[in-house]
DNA sequence: ATGGTTGAGCGTCAA
Protein backbone atom coordinates (compact mmCIF):
# COMPACT_ATOMS: atom_id res chain seq x y z
CA UNK A 1 0.00 0.00 0.00
CA UNK A 2 1.54 3.06 -0.84
CA UNK A 3 0.09 6.20 1.04
CA UNK A 4 0.70 9.85 0.42
CA UNK A 5 0.27 12.95 3.02
CA UNK A 6 -0.28 16.07 1.32
CA UNK A 7 -1.14 19.67 2.72
CA UNK A 8 -2.74 20.70 -0.60
CA UNK A 9 -3.59 24.10 0.53
CA UNK A 10 -6.96 24.56 -1.16
CA UNK A 11 -8.29 21.13 -2.80
CA UNK A 12 -10.51 23.19 -5.80
CA UNK A 13 -7.73 25.36 -6.92
CA UNK A 14 -4.58 22.18 -7.03
CA UNK A 15 -7.14 19.50 -8.24
CA UNK A 16 -4.76 19.22 -11.60
CA UNK A 17 -1.81 19.15 -9.52
CA UNK A 18 -3.28 15.62 -8.17
CA UNK A 19 -3.52 13.70 -11.12
CA UNK A 20 0.41 14.98 -11.06
CA UNK A 21 0.89 13.62 -7.57
CA UNK A 22 -0.65 10.47 -8.82
CA UNK A 23 0.72 9.81 -12.09
CA UNK A 24 3.99 10.35 -10.23
CA UNK A 25 3.81 8.22 -7.44
CA UNK A 26 0.55 6.19 -7.74
CA UNK A 27 -0.72 5.70 -4.29
CA UNK A 28 -3.24 3.65 -3.10
CA UNK A 29 -4.43 6.40 -0.43
CA UNK A 30 -4.12 10.12 -0.45
CA UNK A 31 -4.25 12.15 2.81
CA UNK A 32 -4.91 15.58 1.98
CA UNK A 33 -4.73 18.97 4.05
CA UNK A 34 -6.33 22.00 4.19
CA UNK A 35 -8.92 21.54 1.02
CA UNK A 36 -10.73 24.84 2.40
CA UNK A 37 -13.78 23.87 0.58
CA UNK A 38 -16.73 22.93 2.11
CA UNK A 39 -18.26 19.24 1.85
CA UNK A 40 -21.33 20.66 -0.25
CA UNK A 41 -19.09 22.63 -2.75
CA UNK A 42 -16.69 19.15 -2.60
CA UNK A 43 -15.59 18.29 -6.30
CA UNK A 44 -17.49 14.88 -5.89
CA UNK A 45 -16.08 13.63 -9.10
CA UNK A 46 -12.95 14.14 -8.78
CA UNK A 47 -12.01 11.06 -7.11
CA UNK A 48 -13.18 9.06 -9.50
CA UNK A 49 -11.24 10.41 -12.01
CA UNK A 50 -7.88 10.35 -10.14
CA UNK A 51 -8.68 6.38 -9.63
CA UNK A 52 -9.04 6.52 -6.23
CA UNK A 53 -12.72 6.70 -5.89
CA UNK A 54 -13.35 5.57 -2.47
CA UNK A 55 -13.34 9.02 -0.36
CA UNK A 56 -13.83 10.37 2.71
CA UNK A 57 -13.48 14.15 3.65
CA UNK A 58 -14.45 17.10 6.40
CA UNK A 59 -14.48 20.91 5.08
CA UNK A 60 -15.39 23.73 6.36
CA UNK A 61 -15.39 27.39 4.54
CA UNK A 62 -12.35 29.00 3.87
CA UNK A 63 -10.32 27.38 6.86
CA UNK A 64 -8.54 23.68 7.55
CA UNK A 65 -10.08 20.90 6.53
CA UNK A 66 -9.26 16.78 5.48
CA UNK A 67 -10.02 14.58 2.51
CA UNK A 68 -8.79 11.21 1.96
CA UNK A 69 -9.01 9.15 -1.70
CA UNK A 70 -8.55 5.76 -1.99
CA UNK A 71 -7.97 2.78 -4.54
CA UNK A 72 -9.36 0.68 -1.65
CA UNK A 73 -12.55 0.68 -0.42
CA UNK A 74 -12.83 2.25 3.32
CA UNK A 75 -14.77 3.15 6.49
CA UNK A 76 -15.39 6.31 8.31
CA UNK A 77 -14.12 5.86 11.86
CA UNK A 78 -17.00 7.72 13.65
CA UNK A 79 -17.04 8.78 16.93
CA UNK A 80 -13.53 10.19 17.13
CA UNK A 81 -12.57 12.94 19.40
CA UNK A 82 -13.97 16.51 18.51
CA UNK A 83 -10.04 18.25 19.53
CA UNK A 84 -10.27 21.10 21.48
CA UNK A 85 -14.16 21.55 21.26
CA UNK A 86 -13.68 23.46 18.17
CA UNK A 87 -15.06 21.05 15.56
CA UNK A 88 -12.38 22.40 12.75
CA UNK A 89 -12.32 20.13 10.60
CA UNK A 90 -8.16 19.45 11.44
CA UNK A 91 -9.19 15.37 11.54
CA UNK A 92 -10.26 12.77 10.01
CA UNK A 93 -9.86 8.73 10.36
CA UNK A 94 -10.71 5.89 8.04
CA UNK A 95 -10.53 2.25 8.03
CA UNK A 96 -8.78 1.05 4.92
CA UNK A 97 -9.10 -2.55 3.91
CA UNK A 98 -5.48 -4.71 3.30
CA UNK A 99 -5.22 -8.45 3.53
CA UNK A 100 -4.17 -8.74 6.83
CA UNK A 101 -7.18 -7.04 8.09
CA UNK A 102 -8.03 -3.19 8.04
CA UNK A 103 -5.45 -0.81 8.31
CA UNK A 104 -6.31 2.73 10.86
CA UNK A 105 -5.01 5.70 9.04
CA UNK A 106 -5.69 8.94 10.69
CA UNK A 107 -5.32 12.22 8.45
CA UNK A 108 -4.61 15.45 11.21
CA UNK A 109 -4.13 19.08 10.17
CA UNK A 110 -2.66 20.52 13.89
CA UNK A 111 -3.16 23.93 14.12
CA UNK A 112 0.07 25.74 13.03
CA UNK A 113 -0.29 28.36 16.03
CA UNK A 114 0.67 31.87 14.99
CA UNK A 115 3.56 33.65 14.98
CA UNK A 116 4.15 34.09 19.08
CA UNK A 117 5.58 30.58 20.70
CA UNK A 118 4.20 31.78 24.03
CA UNK A 119 0.79 30.19 24.96
CA UNK A 120 -0.49 32.99 27.68
CA UNK A 121 0.21 35.50 24.69
CA UNK A 122 -0.87 34.00 21.55
CA UNK A 123 -4.01 31.50 22.26
CA UNK A 124 -2.83 29.92 18.63
CA UNK A 125 0.15 28.64 20.20
CA UNK A 126 -2.01 27.30 23.05
CA UNK A 127 -4.29 26.27 21.11
CA UNK A 128 -1.95 24.32 18.82
CA UNK A 129 -0.40 22.76 22.37
CA UNK A 130 -3.71 21.63 24.00
CA UNK A 131 -4.02 19.92 20.57
CA UNK A 132 -1.14 17.61 20.57
CA UNK A 133 -1.62 17.05 24.15
CA UNK A 134 -5.34 15.95 23.53
CA UNK A 135 -3.89 13.72 20.47
CA UNK A 136 -1.19 12.10 22.96
CA UNK A 137 -3.58 11.59 25.70
CA UNK A 138 -5.84 9.67 23.10
CA UNK A 139 -3.82 7.37 21.76
CA UNK A 140 -2.12 6.78 25.06
CA UNK A 141 -5.67 6.03 26.54
CA UNK A 142 -6.10 3.39 23.33
CA UNK A 143 -3.59 1.12 25.27
CA UNK A 144 -1.46 -1.25 22.49
CA UNK A 145 -1.58 0.26 18.78
CA UNK A 146 -1.49 -2.15 16.12
CA UNK A 147 -2.22 -1.82 12.44
CA UNK A 148 -2.49 2.02 13.18
CA UNK A 149 -0.83 5.02 11.04
CA UNK A 150 -1.32 8.34 11.40
CA UNK A 151 -0.09 10.78 8.69
CA UNK A 152 -0.31 14.91 7.66
CA UNK A 153 0.70 18.07 8.22
CA UNK A 154 1.92 17.97 12.19
CA UNK A 155 3.11 21.77 11.55
CA UNK A 156 5.96 20.67 13.92
CA UNK A 157 9.62 19.79 13.04
CA UNK A 158 10.84 17.46 15.69
CA UNK A 159 14.55 16.87 15.23
CA UNK A 160 17.40 19.32 14.72
CA UNK A 161 18.22 17.66 11.25
CA UNK A 162 14.10 18.83 10.30
CA UNK A 163 14.69 22.71 10.00
CA UNK A 164 17.42 24.60 7.97
CA UNK A 165 19.15 25.70 11.36
CA UNK A 166 18.02 24.26 14.47
CA UNK A 167 19.66 27.23 16.60
CA UNK A 168 18.30 29.97 14.56
CA UNK A 169 14.37 27.90 15.17
CA UNK A 170 14.37 27.47 18.70
CA UNK A 171 12.33 30.22 19.54
CA UNK A 172 10.09 30.12 16.19
CA UNK A 173 6.66 28.14 15.91
CA UNK A 174 7.49 24.43 14.53
CA UNK A 175 10.52 23.86 16.55
CA UNK A 176 10.02 25.57 20.26
CA UNK A 177 11.15 22.59 23.15
CA UNK A 178 7.57 22.70 23.65
CA UNK A 179 6.27 21.53 20.74
CA UNK A 180 9.24 19.38 19.66
CA UNK A 181 8.70 17.40 23.41
CA UNK A 182 4.54 17.50 22.97
CA UNK A 183 4.99 15.70 19.08
CA UNK A 184 7.54 13.08 20.52
CA UNK A 185 5.36 12.64 23.63
CA UNK A 186 2.46 11.79 21.43
CA UNK A 187 4.71 9.64 19.20
CA UNK A 188 5.78 7.61 22.20
CA UNK A 189 2.24 6.17 22.33
CA UNK A 190 2.96 3.53 20.59
CA UNK A 191 4.53 5.20 16.92
CA UNK A 192 7.53 4.96 14.89
CA UNK A 193 8.62 7.96 12.54
CA UNK A 194 8.67 5.97 9.31
CA UNK A 195 10.19 8.89 6.93
CA UNK A 196 13.01 8.55 9.88
CA UNK A 197 13.45 4.81 9.56
CA UNK A 198 14.72 5.52 6.13
CA UNK A 199 16.35 9.14 6.24
CA UNK A 200 18.70 8.67 9.36
CA UNK A 201 18.16 11.76 11.53
CA UNK A 202 22.06 12.93 10.68
CA UNK A 203 20.72 14.18 7.12
CA UNK A 204 18.48 17.43 6.46
CA UNK A 205 15.20 16.55 5.46
CA UNK A 206 12.50 18.75 4.64
CA UNK A 207 8.90 19.08 3.30
CA UNK A 208 7.62 22.39 3.97
CA UNK A 209 9.52 25.89 1.91
CA UNK A 210 7.56 29.61 2.34
CA UNK A 211 6.24 31.18 0.02
CA UNK A 212 7.98 33.93 1.17
CA UNK A 213 11.62 32.97 -0.24
CA UNK A 214 12.25 34.73 -3.52
CA UNK A 215 14.14 31.15 -4.33
CA UNK A 216 13.34 28.54 -2.40
CA UNK A 217 15.83 26.01 -3.76
CA UNK A 218 18.52 27.95 -3.32
CA UNK A 219 17.79 29.43 0.21
CA UNK A 220 16.79 25.94 1.53
CA UNK A 221 15.27 27.50 4.34
CA UNK A 222 12.77 24.08 4.78
CA UNK A 223 11.38 22.32 7.49
CA UNK A 224 9.52 18.46 7.76
CA UNK A 225 6.04 19.59 9.05
CA UNK A 226 4.41 16.73 7.80
CA UNK A 227 4.79 12.78 8.82
CA UNK A 228 4.03 9.64 8.29
CA UNK A 229 3.72 7.36 11.48
CA UNK A 230 3.22 3.78 11.71
CA UNK A 231 2.42 1.51 14.79
CA UNK A 232 5.72 -0.61 15.87
CA UNK A 233 4.00 -3.81 14.35
CA UNK A 234 3.89 -2.43 10.97
CA UNK A 235 7.48 -1.42 11.07
CA UNK A 236 8.54 -4.77 9.27
CA UNK A 237 6.56 -3.98 6.87
CA UNK A 238 7.73 -0.80 5.15
CA UNK A 239 8.82 -0.86 1.76
CA UNK A 240 10.38 2.80 0.60
CA UNK A 241 9.63 6.55 1.02
CA UNK A 242 9.80 9.61 -1.42
CA UNK A 243 9.32 12.52 -0.75
CA UNK A 244 8.43 14.49 -3.97
CA UNK A 245 10.79 17.23 -3.59
CA UNK A 246 10.25 18.34 -7.44
CA UNK A 247 6.59 19.19 -6.54
CA UNK A 248 7.45 22.39 -4.99
CA UNK A 249 8.57 23.64 -8.53
CA UNK A 250 5.07 22.90 -10.03
CA UNK A 251 3.30 25.92 -11.28
CA UNK A 252 1.30 27.06 -8.48
CA UNK A 253 2.07 24.73 -5.95
CA UNK A 254 1.56 24.46 -2.82
CA UNK A 255 4.31 25.40 0.01
CA UNK A 256 4.28 21.91 1.00
CA UNK A 257 5.47 18.60 -0.98
CA UNK A 258 3.68 15.27 -0.85
CA UNK A 259 4.97 12.45 1.15
CA UNK A 260 4.71 8.65 0.12
CA UNK A 261 5.82 5.90 2.67
CA UNK A 262 5.19 1.98 1.02
CA UNK A 263 3.86 -0.23 3.17
CA UNK A 264 3.54 -4.21 2.73
CA UNK A 265 -0.20 -4.31 3.84
C1' DA B 1 11.59 45.12 13.93
C1' DT B 2 9.79 44.09 9.64
C1' DG B 3 8.95 42.05 5.36
C1' DG B 4 8.52 38.65 2.25
C1' DT B 5 3.85 35.35 -0.54
C1' DT B 6 -0.40 32.77 -0.93
C1' DG B 7 -5.56 31.41 -0.49
C1' DA B 8 -10.48 32.26 0.50
C1' DG B 9 -13.54 35.37 -0.74
C1' DC B 10 -14.51 40.16 -0.24
C1' DG B 11 -13.23 42.11 5.70
C1' DT B 12 -9.15 40.79 6.55
C1' DC B 13 -7.62 36.49 8.67
C1' DA B 14 -4.63 32.55 8.60
C1' DA B 15 -0.58 30.39 7.24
Amino acid sequence: MRLVTWNINSLRLRAGLLARVVADLAPDVICLQETKVPDELFPSELPEALGLPYVARRGMKSYNGTAIFSRRPLQVLEGTPDWCGKDDRRHLAVAIHAAGGPIELHNFYVPAGGDVPDPDANPKFAHKLDFIAEARDYFATRGNLTRVVVAGDLNIAPLENDVWSHRQLLDVVSHTPPETTGLTAWLDTGFTDAVRWFVPPEERHFTWWSYRNRDWRVSDRGRRLDHVWVSHDLVQRLRSHVTLKEARDWPQTSDHVPVCVELDA
